[in-house]
DNA sequence: GCCGTTTTCGGCCCGACTGTTTTCAGTCG
């Protein structure tokens, strides 16, 4: 069983746990595990059979590790078995829906006997849910959106269409009176690949009711939410939730710090906090008094120890700003009370592009254009990667293709200065592993990138074998796009990425990120992995078009995440530099 | 259920909004 399919199983447990009544820090502590698993980069089954002690993992106790053991042994939870003899399991389903929780679910059930969204839906319709005491009329008609809601679902957006959702957004935000600043927290601002909803604050000294009405009049809003003193929300009509918090300048960095999250990063500082004695809370920073009954404070009392900037609420607590790529609870908080945050790899670090396409393949430009595109953008050298003839739609390279390519490329050169064109190819790995050109033509390559195009519904064994057994072949350099997930629209193929990141680190082979925002391939969790294995990483547009080349940022973003600084890129090196990489194998340099 | 610079018991982050309550529970993030 998958880390994510154990992660989903506790998930659900801690729901039922919810539904049942249980002790609710019980039911947190099975969250808490989740996360953490979460965050695994290795499998559990894997780190199992290895012996290891599970325990040792943090919020993962005697009784989840013997959980753990369960799923991996018997793919099932006995406990979930006895609490839903008590009732349905389809009550999980309830919970999602907005205005639904746990109590809620658990009465419609006891007292309606419904426990679907279809029973509900019903039970609704003929007045029975408006009927029971603390519902009414209202709560009903709510839970009759969500449902629809639920139906149409259009799930998370990614990134970049969440940078085109907000460009006007803001600027709407930007012409309300008295606004002075506006900034885009939550997960937009940890930059994840696909956001759920976004989450936008704006400092203003007075007038937050106003401003709150300006934003719910937006043009692209379907419909409000909520609208209170200091927050709105509303679902726009591409269907993204959205909500504003309206602070002042004095509140303004503890809401930045405080809603951009993520929740887990929010309560490691608060606890810390409060063993200080101090209160974080989206308004500022407080010193509780001594002798103050902590029920009773209000929301801004204490002494003011700072909340105007995030750097105020961590100098709080002792420690340094922390990057919001980093917060995720992964780390950040002992590396940066030890002083070891990484210096994150930035746009301006990659030096040259390793993955892109011409009119030779599927790309819309000539070579000659693509690579005017990476000079224009301050990129020192460019590999030529086209396609091979596996690749039927892409119209691959044979042999002979390759060798006139290359004339095309030297003829080139002359007029490019100091600028350096590498001769490279996409090599399809084809069905059994083997490689879509002869050895001859690879051997002559200067970069030679491997990568899975067809066959995608092969097993797990089969996939990681034969993906292996590729980035073996002594004349590759990188594996691309390794999970072939697009993001949205195709889950990853099966594949054991821990196996295959373990051959590529023993084989000397980097791996991609692919900055496609469809793609960015590896996931964060996968690049931390190879992080700690010292592959090299390359960041790759795998560009079509001079378009493409600017999804640059979004793969930064992806590598930010991962902890990865400069000096793990491989395409943050120099010209020279990446050549004596490619030498690696000759044996002159170590 | 987990955890330990207050510890192996007794804590566990915090506030806004809504609806139905007439003083607050439930939900959400």
């Amino acid at each position: 069983m998958e880390n994510f399919e154990i992660a989903r199983t506790l998930r659900e447990l801690a729901v039922l746990l919810e539904i049942q009544g249980a002790n609710p820090f019980r039911v947190r502590a099975y969250r808490n595990a989740v996360q953490t698993i979460n965050g695994l980069t290795r499998s559990l089954a894997s780190m199992l059979e290895a012996g290891e002690d599970l325990t040792a993992l943090p919020d993962v106790g005697k009784n989840v590790a013997s959980h753990i053991q369960e799923l991996v042994e018997t793919g099932k939870l006995q406990r979930i078995e006895e609490i839903t003899s008590e009732f349905p399991r389809d009550l999980v389903t309830l919970v999602r829906l907005d205005g639904v929780g746990p109590k809620k679910a658990r009465r419609l059930w006891d007292e309606l006997g419904v426990a679907t969204v279809d029973q509900l839906e019903a039970a609704v319709a003929d007045g029975r849910v408006a009927g029971l005491d603390g519902f009414g009329q209202r709560s009903a008609s709510k839970i009759l959106d969500s449902i629809r809601e639920l139906r149409s679902q259009t799930g998370r957006i990614l990134r970049s269409q969440a940078e085109e959702i907000l460009e006007p957004l803001l600027a709407h935000l930007r012409e309300a009176d008295g606004v002075e600043r506006v900034e885009v927290a939550g997960s937009f601002r940890r930059r994840k690949e696909t956001i759920g909803d976004l989450d936008i604050l704006a400092q203003a000294e007075t007038g937050a009711e106003e401003i709150i009405g300006h934003f719910v009049r937006y043009p692209g809003v379907e419909r409000v939410t909520g609208a209170g003193d200091t927050k709105g929300s509303v679902v726009l009509r591409s269907g993204i939730a959205v909500d504003l918090r309206v602070l002042p300048r004095r509140s303004f960095g503890a809401a930045l710090q405080y809603f951009t999250g993520s929740k887990e990063h929010n309560v490691s500082t608060r606890i810390i906090g409060v063993r200080r004695g101090l209160r974080l809370n989206e308004w500022g920073v407080f010193r509780i008094p001594e002798d103050a009954d902590p029920e009773g404070l209000g929301k801004e009392e204490g002494e003011r120890i700072g909340g105007e900037t995030e750097e105020e609420m961590y100098a709080a607590l002792d420690l340094p700003w922390i990057d919001p790529a980093l917060r995720e609870n992964r780390g950040e908080i002992e590396a940066a009370r030890e002083g070891t945050l990484p210096e994150l790899v930035t746009v301006g670090d990659i030096r040259g592009e390793l993955h892109m396409h011409s009119t030779w393949s599927d790309g819309k430009l000539s070579i000659a254009e693509m690579v005017e595109a990476c000079r224009a953008r301050g990129c020192e050298y460019a590999c030529i990667t086209d396609h091979t003839p596996a690749v039927g739609v892409a119209g691959g390279l044979t042999p002979e293709d390759v060798h006139a390519q290359w004339e095309e490329v030297a003829a080139l050169e002359p007029t490019l200065g100091d600028f350096q064109i590498f001769r490279g190819l996409e090599v399809d790995i084809l069905r059994d592993g083997a490689l879509d050109m002869t050895d001859e033509v690879l051997a002559e390559l200067d970069f030679v990138i491997v990568s899975v195009h067809g066959f995608m519904d092969q097993d797990k064994v089969t996939m990681t074998d034969r993906v292996i057994r590729a980035i073996q072949n002594p004349n590759v350099d990188l594996l691309a796009h390794p999970t072939g997930r697009l993001l949205g629209r195709r889950e990853p193929y099966a594949i054991d990425m821990d196996a295959v990141l373990l051959a590529a680190a023993e084989a000397g082979v980097a791996v991609e990120i692919n900055c496609n925002p469809r793609r960015l391939d590896l996931s964060d969790v996968h690049a931390l992995r190879a992080r700690e294995l010292g592959i090299p990483i390359a960041l790759n547009t795998d560009a079509h078009s001079v378009r493409d080349l600017d999804f640059l940022r979004f793969g930064v973003d992806q590598a930010r995440r991962a902890w990865l600084s400069a000096d793990q890129i491989l395409n943050a090196r120099s010209a020279t530099e990446f050549r004596r990489w490619l030498d690696r194998r000759s044996g002159v340099a170590a």
